[in-house]
DNA sequence: CTGTTAGCGCATTCAT
DNA sequence: ATGAATGCGCTAACAG
C-alpha cells in the first residue's frame, strides 16, 4: 500500500500485483507445469485442460514474467543494437534495418545508445549482454576491440561499419569504404574536376579507409600533386575559413566523409555566396536521408544501409546456429548520383 | 561443445561458462550470501572476508547476473525509452537528452523503436515492461491511450510530446503547441506576411494543436479569410504542386508542422525557382539540429528537447518516489530566428 | 559481530 | 499431468 522510500530509487509496493504462473494453475486448478506446457502449445496437454488454462491465462491477463523464462533458458529472442550515434541518419538507418530484419526472424530489437564515450558504450554492451540478448550488433567505431572481443566470447557479435581491425570471434559487415571513395573521385574526374579536396573531420577507421581511397583515387588518376584533405578534426568551426582558403586556391569539388560533413560544406559554401553545382561540386557518403532531402540533392555514395542491417542479422543467425568461423562480408557501394555534382556529359559540353 | 542445432534460434551452448556467485563463493571458500553482502559493501562482512572475496570475484571476472537481481529486487535501475521515430531528430534529441539525465542519476537506458505500427510499439512496451524497467518514457503520439494506461499501471510512465488526452496514470511533458504556433505566426506577421500558409502531414495530437494554434492566430490578426492549409496527409508527393498552386494565390509564407516538413517545403521552394527568405519564408517547428544546419539557417519554434527529456526522468523520478496524482508539465516554446525568415526589421525598411 | 542455512522470485524441464 | 529440481542472486532468520 505505502511505497518504500528508497534513498532516490526505492523500489514501488504500489504496483498491483502481477499475475505468476502459480495463480493461473490455482485459478484452473491445475499444476503450473501443465499451464506452461500449455501456454507454449505443447502437444501433450490434453484438450479440456487446455482450454481451462487459456481461459484462466485470459482472464487474469497472465503474461510470463520474461526475466525468469530468461533466466531459465539462457534465450531472449531478442537481439541488442549498440549506437554511438542517433543523430547521424547513417547510423539510425542501420539500426532500424537491423530491427526490420529481426522482426521476420521473430526477434525484437533493443537499442543502447552510449554517446562516442567509450566507458559509457562498453556499460550499454555489458547491460545488454546481461539481459541475455541472444546477438549484439554494433553500431559504433568507437569500441574498444578487447570490448567487442570480450563481447564476442559472451555472445554472437556482429560489427557494421567498422573496418580496418578484425576483432577474433566477431563478424562483421563493412561496405568496402576506399572503392566508395574511389567512386566518388572518379565521378568528379569525369565530370572535369581535377582540383577535388578530401572533407573529413575524422580518422575513425572507416574515415581513414576513405581518406586512403579519396589518396589512391588521386594518384592513379596522376592527380596526387593535387590532392588536399581538409582535416576538421580539430575544430570543427573552422571549415569555413578553410572551405574558402581551398576556392581561393582553385578546388572546386569536396569529397566529404560522410552526407552530415557533406552538408556543412554546402552550408558553408552557400554563406560564401558559391553555388552548387554551378560553381563547387560537393559528393557525400552513406546516401542517408540527408542527401535526398538536401537542396540540391546530394550525390553520395550508397552504404546500403538496409542490406547491411539485414545482412548484420543473417550472421548472428549463423553464428547462433553454430558457426565458429569468423565472417567478414564486404558489400559494395554505389554512387547515388543527384545535383550537387554535374553530370559527366555536361563537363564534356563545356569543354567542347 | 556441440551446439544445440534448434530449428531456427537454438541455445548456444559453447559459450565458456560464466561464472556465478557461487563459483566466486567456492574460489574464496564462503557462502554465497557472504559473497552477495561482500560485493554490495554490507558492512557486517569481516575485512578478511571481504578482501579474499573481492580478489575471487576478480579473478573469476564475476559479474552479477541482473536477471537473476531483477528477478529477486523486481528493479533495474534501468528505464527504458520507446521512440516511433529513429529518423526524426527531435525524437532521437529527446531520447538523448533523457539519457543524459539518466546518467545523472545512475540509471541506464534501453531504447526501444517500433516504427509506426502500434503492434510492434505495444509490444516494445511490453518487452521493456517485462524486463522490469523502473520507468518508461514514451516518445510517440501513436501508442494507444489504453496501452499507455496499461503500462501506467505497471510501471512509471512519462509520455513526451504527447497533447490531447491525458492518460490517468500517465505523466507528461509538453511543449505548448498551440502557443509555438502563434509564435511562427507572430513572426511573420511582424516581418509584413498577410498570406500565411500551414503545411502539415499530420493531424496527431500535436500536429492538430499546431494548428489550431495557427488558425488562431491568423484569426486573431483578423486574416482568418487568408488562412490555408497544405495538407500532406494523403499524399506526401504532391508537395510541389499544392506549394506552386498556394505561390500562384499569393502565399508567401510557410509555417511547417516539424522541421522536417519545413526542409521540404524549402527543397521544394528550390525546386520552383524561389528564394528564401527573399521570395518566400519558412517556419519550421522543433529547432532540431535540421534546423541549425538548414540553408538558409531554418527559423523554427523551439521545443528545449533538453528540457523535456530532463524533466520526464525527474517525473519519473518522482513517481517511483511514491507520488500517486498525475503531472502534466508544459515547457514555454520560444522562437529560434534563422534566416529563412525576413526580420521585422526588414520588412519595416521595405514598407517606408 | 561474522557467517551460514534456507527459502524466495518465476518459469522451465525432467523424472515420475 | 505432476512434484521436484534448476537457473542465479538476494535476504530473513538463525548459529557461532
Amino acid at each position: 500500500m505505502v511505497t518504500v522510500a528508497g534513498p532516490l530509487w526505492g523500489k514501488m509496493v504500489d504496483m498491483p500485483h502481477r499475475p505468476t504462473i502459480n495463480d493461473v494453475a490455482a485459478h484452473a486448478g491445475v499444476s503450473k507445469s501443465l499451464v506452461s506446457l500449455a501456454l507454449r502449445g505443447d502437444a501433450g496437454v490434453g484438450e479440456a485442460a487446455r482450454t481451462r488454462i487459456l481461459e484462466s491465462a485470459d482472464a487474469l491477463g497472465y503474461r510470463s514474467n520474461i526475466l525468469a523464462r530468461s533466466l531459465r533458458q539462457g534465450r531472449t529472442m531478442t537481439i541488442g543494437v549498440v549506437l554511438s550515434s542517433l543523430t547521424n541518419p547513417y547510423h539510425t538507418e542501420v539500426a532500424a534495418a537491423v530491427e526490420e530484419a529481426a522482426e521476420h526472424e521473430g526477434l525484437s530489437v533493443l537499442l543502447a545508445h552510449g554517446t562516442h564515450r567509450r566507458d559509457r558504450l562498453d556499460a550499454r554492451i555489458d547491460l545488454l549482454l546481461d539481459l541475455s540478448v541472444d546477438g549484439l550488433v554494433v553500431v559504433s567505431s568507437w569500441i574498444g576491440a578487447e570490448a567487442l572481443e570480450r563481447a564476442g566470447r559472451r555472445a554472437p557479435v556482429v560489427m557494421v561499419g567498422r573496418t580496418e581491425d578484425k576483432v577474433p570471434g566477431v563478424d562483421s559487415v563493412n561496405n568496402d569504404d576506399e572503392h566508395g571513395a574511389s567512386l566518388a573521385i572518379d565521378h568528379f574526374l569525369a565530370a572535369g574536376h581535377t582540383r577535388i579536396a578530401h572533407v573529413s573531420a575524422s580518422s575513425r577507421p572507416s574515415g581513414a579507409a576513405r581518406r586512403r581511397g579519396y589518396l589512391r583515387a588521386m594518384d592513379t588518376a596522376g592527380l596526387d600533386g593535387n590532392a588536399r584533405i581538409i582535416d576538421r578534426s580539430t575544430d570543427a568551426e573552422a571549415l569555413p575559413n578553410q572551405l574558402s582558403e581551398a576556392l581561393a586556391d582553385g578546388f572546386d569539388a569536396f569529397f566529404a566523409r560522410n552526407d552530415v560533413e557533406a552538408l556543412d560544406v554546402m552550408a558553408a559554401a552557400a554563406d560564401l555566396g558559391h553555388e552548387v553545382p554551378e560553381s563547387i561540386g560537393v559528393i557525400g557518403y552513406d546516401d542517408s536521408a540527408l542527401a535526398r532531402r538536401a537542396r540540391p540533392g546530394l550525390t553520395s555514395v550508397r552504404q546500403h544501409a538496409e542490406v547491411l542491417g539485414a545482412r548484420a542479422v543473417e550472421l548472428l543467425r549463423s553464428r547462433i546456429g553454430g558457426r565458429s568461423d569468423d565472417i567478414h562480408d564486404v558489400v559494395e557501394p554505389r554512387l547515388r548520383v543527384r545535383t550537387s555534382t554535374r553530370s559527366p556529359a555536361t563537363a564534356a559540353d563545356d569543354a567542347g
